[in-house]
RNA sequence: CGCGGGAUGGAGCAGCUGGUAGCUCGUCGGGCUCAUAACCCGAAGGUCGCAGGUUCAAAUCCUGCUCCCGCAACCA
């Protein structure tokens, strides 16, 4: 029987800048597949921390006028604040400058050098004095520039240990296409495979030009490159390497590394590469999602378009970014980000069909029954095609979510809502108010939407993890039995239980307040 | 000829084992009044990037062209 485990990771994120919404999906495509996989039943480990070392980090706090340790320890706290403010319920946040990482990625580095896949030689690059940075011949700017600062550049050579990646080129194309889902989606599938078959180097994976890293442990000279370093963190986390490597026994390999599509080359080839020379197993799945883009293109600093995602949620709250980012942004592509259309989908989804659906079902209940959830009674037409609808979304929902696919599972969850609105118009239950003699017919009726409400509040529950709590209380159904996959099944709703409106669940947004 | 993806109503997308276009949002008109001026119904709006070709018939297959995008090794 398969074991229910599963690990999931987002990149660790690099501190040399403010948090941007691109980072805020991936960590939230994440949470909602753990909490997801919790409802299957699956114990989860969820990592995400942060890449501290390298050269860049350095610089900003010498900048800054600070010590690269006191910078890092604020960035930290800057982005594992945002993740509780996202709602983000992740096990570990690993920093890449902890003792218990150090140790490991010395350890992994050790293994890999008496392995003999790590030699000593030369890196040769463009180096920009002023800048303390290499570059590649492709990134310089026109002119041999440095793409930085404008200045000239000059051809630089360094000491630096090599890692025998080329060494590895026929496993990683072997391992890449036996496992059709190593590489998810397939566009980037082929594009990494093409990238192997083209030939790979060997890899410069030590920097002598500045010292905040981790030693090489061979050679206090140089310290680790920041990728060899970063990449670790998701073996280093699980304690491996250690005596207390419980979770690594427990969840490693890693079922899915949930990565940008710019990153994906890293963790699909670099990164396997460390590992078959480590003797360490693979991990199933690395997920290159898409870009959040803007109107105006990528986000990026110098265009000063990156949005903050502190401020949206501040401004709109954690469920709705959440919700925004999973059903805007299609799976394995990219998306686009505009405050208007992030307000419309609020409003179109959340406020109009599916918080007033609850709105209007729990008023009804309460006002023509006491207060009391009704019991249903014989099923009629619409009814059972209500019923019906309900279990094939669940159905769907779950496949979509298997895949990872959120948009396509609240697209399929909001069918049933829509259904469950046109269904109210279908009956006119304030009608069948109007005369006693219906008094059965009403509570089918009202049982039938009471309990759309319960299974909808569910289904959305990996995107918007508040809701169902506050529908719960509303309804009166019992909040341990109604957090499981399980619990999906029809007939939830206990008649007799107390039915009470609460507050809205989702307030609409005036949308004239936002012209731009 | 480096490899690959894309160009479909105002916006974002589906359709691409060929038979004159669908979805969501937005817009306009109607209905209802339980509800968060929400909900339900209907309508307008596209010569499916351009030019050829195959076919009784092409968004869907073939050729050429234009434009956009991803990858092309040290960029979190």
């Amino acid at each position: 029987m398969e074991e229910k485990r599963f690990y999931i990771s987002t990149p660790i994120y690099y501190p040399s800048a403010k948090a941007h919404i691109g980072h805020a999906l991936t960590t939230v495509l994440s949470d909602a597949m753990v909490r997801y996989k919790k409802m299957r039943g699956f114990e989860t480990f969820f990592l995400t921390g942060m890449d501290e070392h390298g050269q860049k980090v350095a610089r900003a706090a010498k900048e800054a006028g600070k010590t690269p340790q006191a910078h890092v320890d604020e960035m930290a706290e800057m982005w594992s604040g945002l993740w509780k403010s996202l709602l983000i319920e992740n096990d570990d946040f690993i920093r890449t400058t902890q003792q218990r990482h150090i140790d490991a990625v010395q350890e992994i580095f050790r293994r890999i050098y008496d392995k003999g896949d790590i030699y000593l030689s030369e890196y040769e690059g463009w180096y920009c004095t002023p800048c303390e940075t290499f570059f590649t011949e492709r990134q310089l700017a026109e002119g041999k520039l440095c793409p930085d600062c404008g200045r000239p550049v000059e051809l630089v050579k360094e000491e630096a240990y090599f890692f025998k990646m080329s060494k590895y080129q026929d496993p990683l194309l072997e391992y890449m296409e036996r496992r059709p889902d190593f590489i998810q989606p397939p566009s980037r599938r082929n594009e990494m495979i093409n990238f192997v078959k083209s030939g790979l180097e060997d890899l410069s994976i030590s920097r002598t030009t500045f010292d905040w890293g981790i030693p090489v442990p061979v050679n206090s000279k140089h310290v680790i490159y920041v990728w060899f370093d970063a990449l670790s963190n998701y073996l280093t986390a699980l304690g491996w390497g250690t005596a207390e490597d419980r979770n690594y026994q427990k969840f490693w390999p890693c079922d899915i590394h949930l990565v940008g599509k710019d990153i994906v080359r890293f963790h699909t080839v670099i990164w396997p590469a460390m590992l078959l020379s480590a003797d360490i197993p693979l991990p199933k799945q690395v997920f290159g999602h898409g870009w959040v883009l803007l109107d105006s293109g990528k986000m990026s600093k110098s265009k000063g378009n990156v949005v903050d995602p502190v401020v949206l949620i501040d401004k709109y709250g954690p469920e709705a970014i959440r919700y925004f980012l999973l059903r805007e942004i299609p799976s394995g592509a990219d998306g686009y980000y505009a405050e208007i259309s992030l307000a419309q989908r609020i409003n179109t989804d959340l406020a109009n069909d599916f918080g007033n659906l609850v709105s209007r079902s729990v008023a009804m209940a309460e006002k023509y029954f006491g207060g009391k959830a009704p019991a249903p009674g014989s099923e009629e037409e619409p009814d059972r095609e209500l019923r019906e609808l309900a279990s094939e979304v669940v159905r769907e929902a779950a496949g979509f979510m298997d895949k990872m696919d959120f948009s396509g599972a609240l697209a399929a969850i909001f069918r049933l809502i829509g259904r469950a609105n046109k269904y109210i118009d279908e009956t006119m239950p304030w009608q069948l108010a109007k005369d006693p003699g219906k008094q059965a017919r009403l509570g089918t009726v009202l049982y039938y939407l009471l309990e759309v409400v319960r299974e909808s509040a569910l289904l959305l529950s990996p995107a918007t993890p508040l809701v169902p709590a506050k529908v719960w209380a509303q309804i009166g159904v019992d909040p341990e039995r109604n957090k499981s996959w399980d619990d999906l099944k029809w007939g939830g709703v206990q008649p007799g239980a107390p039915v009470r409106k609460g507050e809205n669940l989702f307030p609409r947004i005036e949308l004239s307040s936002l012209e731009a």
